[in-house]
DNA sequence: TATGAATGAGCTTTCATTCAT
DNA sequence: TATGAATGAAAGCTCATTCAT
C-alpha cells in the first residue's frame, strides 16, 4: 500500500543481493512498478534513501533483539548472556533475515556507505554494546567492556562467515562451541 | 618502472579506500600518471584487474603467514597455536597490511565483487583452514573441523571491528582475552 | 514534435549515407538537437535503435507497393504482373526512397547489420516472394518458385547497380529491355 | 611465408565474415600470428590495407574469369555469351569464393569502403562491361551497352541473393531459366 | 502525488596509430 | 623487419537528477 514502504522493502532487497553502487534507481522502480519521480518525491536523493534504508533494516534486525529484554527480567546473568547469545544465533539463522544481516556488512565493509551512514552505524554499534555491557557488569570474572567488544566481534565474524559461505556452513556446531567457550572464559 | 606492478599498487590503494565501484579507470590512471589505454593493454577489463589485484593482496598478506611455518617446525600443538595467533594479530595490526585487509573485507562483502572472485576467495578460505587444522589435529580436546572454522571467523570478526572502526580500538586487550579463552577451550 | 521519430528519421539518413558503424550516437543527436541520454531513453542500445529504424525503412519501401494490389483487382496475370514491375522501377527511380533502399542493401550485405535484423529481412524477403507467387502461379508457363526468386533477385540486381552507380545509369532501357525478356520468357 | 600476403589473407576472410569497420588491426594480427607493428610495417594504414585487400581479392575472382577468353577464341557469339554466363555461376558457387564475393558486395554497398576504393571498383566494373560488350556486339538483337548493363545487374542481384540467403538457394535451377531467358531475348 | 522525457556528466572499453627497442 | 607498450580520441552506454505536465 504505503509507496514509500514498497520502495525502501524494494531498495533493501536490491542493495543486499546486488550492491548498492549496482543498484540503479530505475531498478528499484521496476521492482516496485512505480515511476522515478515517485522515488525522488519521497527521498531527496540516493543517499537519503540509503539512510532510511539503514534505518529500516536496523529496526527489523533488533525487533527480534527487543523480545529478549523483558524475558531476561530479574534472571542470572549467566542466563541472561546465553539467553541473548541464543537469540543472536537464532536471527542471524532466520532465512528472512539473511538478506538485512548481509546488507548490514555490505555498508560496513563498503567506504563510500560507511560515508554517508557513519552516525548511524555508530549508534547502532552503541546499542549493541549496551546490551552486553549491561550483562557482563554482573560477572565479576568479566573485563566489561574488552569481552563485551570481543563477544560483538566474534559474533560478527561468525555471521559473517555463516552468510557469505556456502550452504554446510556448521553454524549450530559452532554456537554451542562458542557459548561453551565463553562461559569458560567467564567462569559462570 | 613496471607499469603493470604500479597499475595493480595503485588499484589495490584506490580499491581499499575509495571501493571498486567507485574507483574509476580514470582516477587509477592519474594515480600513476599512464593513459587509460596502457590500463587495458595490460588487463583484459576492470575485472580482471580486479583479479590480479586480489591475486597481489593474498600474496603480501600470506608473505607474512610464510613466517610462521618453520618456526612451527616441532613445537607442541599449543605454542604452535599460539604463534599462529601472534602472527595473524601482528600482521593486522600492521599499518602498512591495514589497506589489504580493508580491501579483503570489502571483497567479501561486495556481491558483484565476490562473483568476480568467487573462485579465489574459496582458494584462500581453504588455505586459512589448513592453518589451522593441522594445528588443532594434535589437540585431543580439539573439534578438529568446527574448531578451525570457529576460530577463523572469530578473527575476522575482530579484524573487522578493529579495522573499520576509531583508533582507539583495544585490540591488545582482546587479543589476550581472546588466546586466554582459546586455551581454555582446547584444555591445553 | 516526436522525438523518437525525429530520432528514427535522422538515424535513417545518417545510417543510409555514412554506414551504421560509422554513425555514432553522438551524430545522430547532433542532428536533431536532442541529448544522447534522450536516444537511450528511447531505445535500449544502439541495435534496437537499427532495428526501429529498419522497421520504418520497410513501412515506408512497402506503403508505395500497397497502392499496386488494389489496382491489380480481376486484371489477367500478365497486366498484373507488369503492373507489379512498373511499380517496383518507379519507387526505386524515387529520388525521396533511394536513401532507403540505399539502406536496405547496406543491411544486406553487412554482416553484422544482418546479425541483428535476420529476422525482419527473413520477413520482408517473404512479402517481396509472395506479391510474385500470386500473380506468377496463374501463368502457366511460368515456373512459380524459381521463377519469382528469379525476377526478385534480377530486379535487386538492377537497383543495386542503378542505386550506387554514378547518375548516367540508363534505368529506363533496363526497365524496358527487362519486361520484355520476362514476358518472353513467360509466353504472355 | 611471406607475411604480407598471410596478412592480406587473414584480411579478407576476417572483413568478409565480420565487416571491415568491426574487424580490428588486433584481431587481424591474432589470426595470423603477427605483431601489431608488422602490419603497420606493411601497409601505411587500415585503408591501404583495405586497397591491397580489394586489390587481392578482385585478382582472384577474375583469374578464373580469366579462363574463358581462350576457350571463346573463335566460337559463335552464342556459344561465347553461354560460356561466360556458365563460367560467373560456376565462379560464385564455388565454395573457396564465396568469401570473396560477399566481401566485394560489402565493399559496394558500404559508403565508407566506397570511398576508400571508388577508383578500384570503378576499374572493375569497366572490365566486367568489356567482357560482355565484346560479345554482344556481335548478336544483332542485342542492345549492346544496356544489355550489358542488365546483364551484369542480373547476375549480381543473382548472386547477392544466393550468397546471403540459406543453403537451399535453387542457382542451379535460376541459371538454366536465366540463360534460357536471355537466349531468347538475343533471339539466338 | 505521480509520471516519464530529457539532461549531462561520467563510465568502461575499443582502436588505429606511433615509437623506442 | 619486427615487437608490443603506450597513447588519445572516440565509441556505446549508465545513471542520478530535474522538471514540465
Amino acid at each position: 500500500m504505503d509507496k514509500k514502504h514498497q520502495i525502501i522493502q524494494a531498495a533493501i532487497e536490491l542493495f543486499a543481493t546486488e550492491g548498492y553502487e549496482k543498484t540503479s534507481i530505475n531498478a528499484i522502480c521496476a521492482h516496485v512498478g512505480v515511476s522515478k519521480g515517485a522515488v525522488f518525491h519521497h527521498f531527496k536523493n540516493k543517499d537519503e534513501l540509503l539512510r532510511e534504508v539503514f534505518i529500516r533494516m536496523a529496526q527489523i534486525i533488533s525487533e527480534v533483539g527487543d523480545t529478549v529484554s523483558p524475558i531476561n527480567d530479574g534472571l542470572p546473568a549467566k542466563e541472561r548472556l546465553v539467553n541473548l547469545l541464543d537469540h543472536i544465533f537464532l536471527s542471524m539463522a532466520n532465512a528472512e533475515q539473511k538478506l538485512y544481516y548481509q546488507f548490514d556488512y555490505q555498508v560496513r565493509c563498503q567506504p563510500s556507505m560507511q560515508a554517508i551512514l557513519s552516525d548511524l552505524i555508530e549508534e547502532r554499534q552503541q546499542l549493541m554494546m549496551a546490551s552486553f555491557q549491561t550483562i557482563l557488569c554482573d560477572i565479576p570474572e568479566a573485563d566489561e567492556i574488552v569481552d563485551s567488544q570481543m563477544l560483538i566481534a566474534e559474533i560478527d565474524g561468525i555471521a559473517l562467515n555463516y552468510l557469505f559461505a556456502d550452504s554446510d556452513y556448521p553454524l549450530e556446531a559452532i554456537k554451542e562451541r562458542f557459548i561453551k567457550k565463553t562461559l569458560l572464559l567467564l567462569g559462570v
